[in-house]
DNA sequence: AGCGTAATAT
DNA sequence: TATATTACGC
């Protein structure tokens, strides 16, 4: 069984197969409604029985809506298509009369429609600027995107082509029950109750509450009971921040960010909708995050614990906040998806902050606590550095024994496959090129992947987010980053050279050369060698970076450097003495410091 | 039960 | 990629 777009009149319903049940409405249809998210425990709530569409009969018949387009014909063709829709329409050609309709009688439009020209009057920004209470949709002729993003930028929820179909026009009801349901609790007018209420009683009655059928009405009836929408108070009202929902059909210029895997208008994937809807819907987070924090167990002391939680973002990506410890202050990291968008960006965090108790967390082995856990394995020397007396040694609250396991199991990892004294350097490195990453690649947004290496691009249709060479568009688009960067003081990744600095996993050797392998792949031609003063500078050169030659090439050298005492690999021949002189003397080391420290020498069979 | 390790998941 | 989780043998 199927529900069909025309037994509700919620156009965005997706369409899925159901049990016997009845029909079973998406849950992103679900958020789309009613502004928030039915807990797992309420999914029998998102099946919709045939009786329960009774509650949204005639839905949303009776939206009121001021129209504002100087051009007549236009003004009356839209005004002919929403009537059509039982919409009550009220048609000005002027924005001084519309805004004087607006402000003499408020409680008369739940959402306007204005015609934006490019070419004449300015009326209807005026409009939109003055309106505010009003959810606005804009409209044009052009779908210029300086138009669009004025428009959004002045607070309009929507930004539609002309010529509007019904398709368009069906769903612009929902900028009007988002409103009702987030404004503020203090700032949610009068008029806007009734809407939320006869939403909510409509739902509750799907929930299968009982009591609440004899409240049951048709929206249409609300929608005609509706006073007024506007804010009363001065206060800027939640949608504000976070805009309407877009129709889902369109793909304007609002849903620029998209990122190629734009579906079928209305067949978006619960995971993404879901995802989409983070930022946009508080209670959505709550509802589903007390369900998460009763299976998900919690540190004792979860303000103690240096812990991360990780953020699902609308790509499915995912970011990270570590919420941190007594060991050092808090630090966002933000969303590393570079889809970052101003409504995810503020206020948002409050709905993120919830989040970020119920997810699953993440140690966040900073310097500091790795410095810590370091002592504690050479205090109990390498035999007796097992993770319970670590742990112990560390005393750090909301460490787990298993986190500490996990990162010994890495440490040792490390000892293991790195060459004495070259282990603290390589460890450094790996946070540094990932930090380096991360600091270049975040104000990067929404960019395909096959531009990731370009440098000049070709003029595009629609503003990049970033790109090489602009990151900072970004952020002058959207305001500083959300998160503060790496501070240098405060991580031991950026340390100019971490291999000076004896804090992780043994004794520095050399200054950081590109690879262990130093002496030998600087004579590989066609390898990029930088100089030691580009180190710092260069893109972090992981295994996926390094041509292949090189890549195998530094694994054969460092396995040979490694365990000196086995035969070189076939086909690699030692560098002689003098070679290895030179090369170090070019580098300017004069010196080499072969001694190890302590137990971290390996011992030759 | 705790540990080490490898494989796998997030 | 880093870390967590899981499975398994000890």
């Amino acid at each position: 069984m199927w529900l069909s777009r025309s037994d509700c009149n919620c156009s965005v319903f997706t369409q899925t197969p159901c049990n016997d049940q009845g029909i079973i409405c998406s849950k992103s249809t679900l958020i789309y409604c009613i502004g928030w998210e039915l807990s797992d425990d309420a999914k029998p709530a998102m099946v919709c029985t045939a009786n329960d569409l009774q509650g949204w009969k005639d839905f949303p018949k009776g939206l009121r809506v001021l129209v504002l387009d100087g051009d007549r014909s236009s003004a009356a063709e839209i005004g002919e298509q929403l009537e059509a829709m039982d919409y009550h329409v009220s048609t000005f050609y002027d924005e001084n009369e519309a805004l004087s309709a607006v402000s003499s009688s408020p409680e008369g439009f739940h959402v306007a429609i204005v015609e934006v020209s490019t070419s004449s009057s300015l009326g209807g920004f005026k409009f939109l600027e003055n309106a505010k209470d009003l959810p606005t949709i804009m409209i044009s002729k052009n779908q210029c995107l300086n138009t669009t993003m004025k428009c959004i930028a002045l607070g309009a929820v929507e930004f539609l082509s002309k010529p509007l179909s019904e398709d368009k026009l069906k769903n612009i009801w929902q900028h009007v029950v988002h409103r009702a349901f987030n404004s503020r609790a203090n700032g949610l007018s009068e008029s806007l109750k009734p809407v939320k209420e006869s939403v909510e009683s409509v739902l509750q009655l799907q929930t299968g509450n009982e009591q609440d059928k004899t409240h049951k009405r048709t929206m249409s009836i609300d929608l005609e009971n509706v006073s007024r929408f506007g804010d009363n108070d001065n206060e800027q009202s939640v949608c504000d921040k976070y805009p309407a929902p877009s129709t889902p059909q369109l793909k304007h210029g609002t849903r620029l960010l998209d990122d190629g895997d734009c579906h079928e208008q209305t067949n978006f994937s619960i995971e993404k909708e879901s995802g989409e809807h983070d930022g946009e819907c508080k209670s959505v987070e709550t509802s589903c995050e007390n369900l998460n924090a009763e299976s998900t167990p919690q540190p004792t002391e979860p303000e103690e614990t240096p812990i991360k939680e990780e953020e699902d973002f609308a790509d499915g990506s995912k970011g990270e906040r570590a919420v941190s410890l007594n060991l050092q202050n808090e630090k966002f990291l933000s969303n590393a998806d570079g889809h970052t968008s101003p409504k995810k960006m503020g206020v948002l965090n409050d709905s993120c902050e919830i989040k970020a108790n119920r997810k699953k967390m993440k140690v966040d082995w900073t310097s500091e606590l790795h410095k810590k856990f370091v002592k504690a394995v050479e205090q109990l020397g390498i035999d007796q550095a097992i993770p319970s007396r670590i742990l112990e040694i560390m005393k750090v609250e909301g460490l787990t024994r298993h986190n500490v396991a996990s990162h010994l199991q890495k440490y040792r990892m490390h000892k293991r496959q790195s060459a004495p004294g070259e282990e603290d350097r390589k460890w450094h490195n790996q946070r540094d090129a990932m930090q380096r990453n991360f600091y270049l690649q975040r104000p990067i947004m929404a960019y395909p992947p096959y531009h990731s290496n370009q440098t000049i691009s070709p003029a595009p249709i629609y503003p990049m987010w970033g790109q090489p060479g602009s990151q900072t568009a970004a952020v002058q688009i959207w305001g500083p980053p959300a998160y503060p960067l790496w501070h240098p003081t405060e991580s031991w990744n950026w340390k100019p050279y971490p291999g000076m600095h004896v804090d992780a996993w043994g004794c520095p050797l050399f200054p950081p050369p590109q690879a262990p392998g130093f002496p030998f792949n600087q004579n590989i031609p066609g390898l990029h060698t930088p100089k030691p003063m580009d180190y710092r500078f260069s893109m972090p050169r992981s295994s996926f970076e390094h041509h292949p030659a090189e890549e195998v090439v530094d694994k054969v050298v460092k396995e040979a450097i490694n365990k000196p005492w086995l035969p070189l690999p076939l086909g690699l021949k030692a560098p002689s003495t003098d070679s290895v002189l030179a090369e170090l003397s070019k580098q300017g080391i004069s010196s080499i410091p072969l001694g190890n420290k302590g137990s971290s020498a390996p011992k030759p069979c």
